[in-house]
DNA sequence: TGCATATGAGCAT
DNA sequence: ATGCTCATATGCA
């Protein structure tokens, strides 16, 4: 019999058009979650092809797709205090809305940290629970996107409605 | 050390 | 409009 603290650590797969998702937990907590990498856009339209029916896997559906849901707690993972303090205040964007690299920098107290702030945006170790997509830059700009801009744009696109 | 980052403001061409 | 320079945190050569 497989001992239980074993099978609370886990990997959650989403797999959609754009490629698979996927989710480390542990404790019924979100450690992480990657995206494919897309360089280019994808010639096909996104679609969510298959999902558990979880918490947290449902939680990342409702995300791609624009239905609104609470999000899981995380379980934050190894980064600097200064990554801590970036992605706390990330988190706290509310669905649908979008700030600044500048704004974020001034909202930890930095606001000379500008170029850190964004350094640290690139290092988000769990995307679509800390919600980067709604970071852009002062002039307007999309910015960046570690796992590509074509993600960032559906995120964006899916939470206006 | 030096360099590159998902930035941005200021100042000189 | 275009191109520096500086400010900050972090990792890599």
């Amino acid at each position: 019999m497989v001992c239980a603290v074993l099978e609370m650590s886990n990997d959650l797969t989403i797999q959609t058009t754009w490629g698979s998702i996927s989710i480390k937990t542990e404790q019924g907590k979100v450690l992480s979650c990657t995206l494919p990498r897309l360089d280019t856009d994808p010639d096909i339209p996104f679609s969510v092809t298959q999902y558990e029916s979880d918490e947290i896997s449902g939680f990342v559906e409702a995300a791609l797709t624009g239905k609104t849901n609470p999000v899981p707690t995380l379980e934050l993972i190894q980064g600097s205090d200064f990554q801590r303090r970036v992605w706390d205040a990330i988190s706290e964007i509310p669905v649908g809305e979008t700030c600044t690299y500048h704004q974020l920098a001034e909202n930890i107290g930095q606001p000379s940290a500008v170029r850190a702030v964004s350094n640290a945006c690139g290092k988000n170790p769990a995307l679509l629970f800390i919600p980067c997509h709604r970071i852009k830059r002062s002039d307007g700009g999309l910015g960046g996107f570690s796992a590509g801009l074509a993600w960032k744009r559906l995120l964006l696109a899916a939470e206006h409605s």
